[in-house]
DNA sequence: ACTGCTATTGGACGAATGCGCAATATCGTC
DNA sequence: GACGATATTGCGCATTCGTCCAATAGCAGT
């Protein structure tokens, strides 16, 4: 295979294992399967990462990352705090990829036995509850939000969509992803004290 | 081995398979950690069960409708429907179990990979929803609780309660045990229109 | 005590796992 | 064009996996 700068071939590797979490899972994603993916040897995934703990983790993180920061610019685009909850539910696990948030169910799964999943998953939650709860926060400044505590109110709305979304993806319920996003949108109105419709009018 | 009638050694299996389970997990569960917990030879797993999907599917059904028993007795035995919505709380996800909430992470995310596990999570999903909307709807009866839609406001607390104990579980973030309950109690006050402590003061 | 049924054994099978390493190929540099 | 560095190979290693099956052992009914 084309011999490629470590830095080239390092992103490479973490695309294929992607490919391959994607299709399978990111749990049953082995190193053969990069390689396969990546039409390369399996001895050169572990030339680049120390662990396949290691590799899964990056993977994880790349797509996570990704999405993080796509919401985190929408609503940083966004005209003030409601419209900026309301960037939130329009981005946040997208109705397009349920396969992204079958990684995060592995991520979460896997996290006990892979400490580097662990760490990577853990982070980036946090930074999901550390934008939130920013927003909410300049929202109570401006008097558009409630909340007596927005630490507290941004684990609850992050830990609804994610306990919704779970349910959309692990199960296929009756539950849709319309009614994630609506259910949601409409418990945050109630727990920041908005008048209800306020964030599907600003959607 | 001493033999044992059918029906008995079904149970020893998936006792044995719990025992595995609850310290690696149910995804990492093996066909020999189970034999060896049982003090028996492998084959015999296979000669009761045709999968280990099944296995698996039937050792978290025990404990998890279980535990869905004991939160439904202890609700039908409370006086009201407040009482029961704070016996939800106090005895879902008890605080002396992880790795009863680590059997549903992995549940969740096997489910896409075994279909047996599928779907008993999400039968058992459903009943814990149903559960909950019929407490919601016997609080509006009463005029208790206000809702406009009870099933979805079951939805929304069973999620909540997921999506925040996943957290804790998961990552053992800054978010502590307590906090779950707390938060979950509170945000349902608000979801079903109870005057804050409601929930505190009945649990 | 004998027989029939079947619970149980113990290992074979083929495929898969993560990881490591000597050999080889390919690049940039002089 | 040769050389040194290193990216890449390709397979070996030691386990582990789920599943299957012929052989064996233990119990119930006669």
């Amino acid at each position: 295979m084309a011999r490629l700068r470590p830095s080239d071939r390092r992103d490479a590797i973490v695309a294929a294992a992607l490919a391959v979490a994607r299709k399978k899972g990111l749990a049953a994603t082995t190193v053969r399967d990069v390689a396969a993916e990546m039409g390369t040897s399996s001895g050169l995934v572990h030339h680049y990462f120390e662990s396949m703990d290691e590799v899964l983790a990056v993977a994880f993180s790349r797509v996570a990352e990704a999405d993080l920061e796509r919401s985190a610019s929408e609503m940083a685009s966004s005209d003030g705090p409601v419209a900026a909850l309301a960037a939130f539910f329009r981005t946040y696990a997208p109705a397009d990829s349920d396969w992204a948030f079958q990684l995060w169910l592995d991520a979460w799964a896997e996290a006990a036995r892979r400490p580097a999943v662990q760490a990577t998953s853990r982070r980036l939650n946090l930074a999901w509850q550390a934008l939130l709860e920013g927003t909410i926060r300049a929202g109570v400044e401006s008097r558009v939000f409630v909340s007596a505590d927005p630490a507290a109110a941004a684990w609850r709305i992050l830990s609804l969509v994610d306990g919704l979304a779970l349910q959309v993806v692990a199960h296929g319920t009756t539950i849709g992803r319309d009614d994630v996003a609506r259910w949601a949108a409409g418990a945050a109105e109630l727990e920041l004290g908005m008048p209800p419709g306020t964030l599907a009018q600003s959607g």
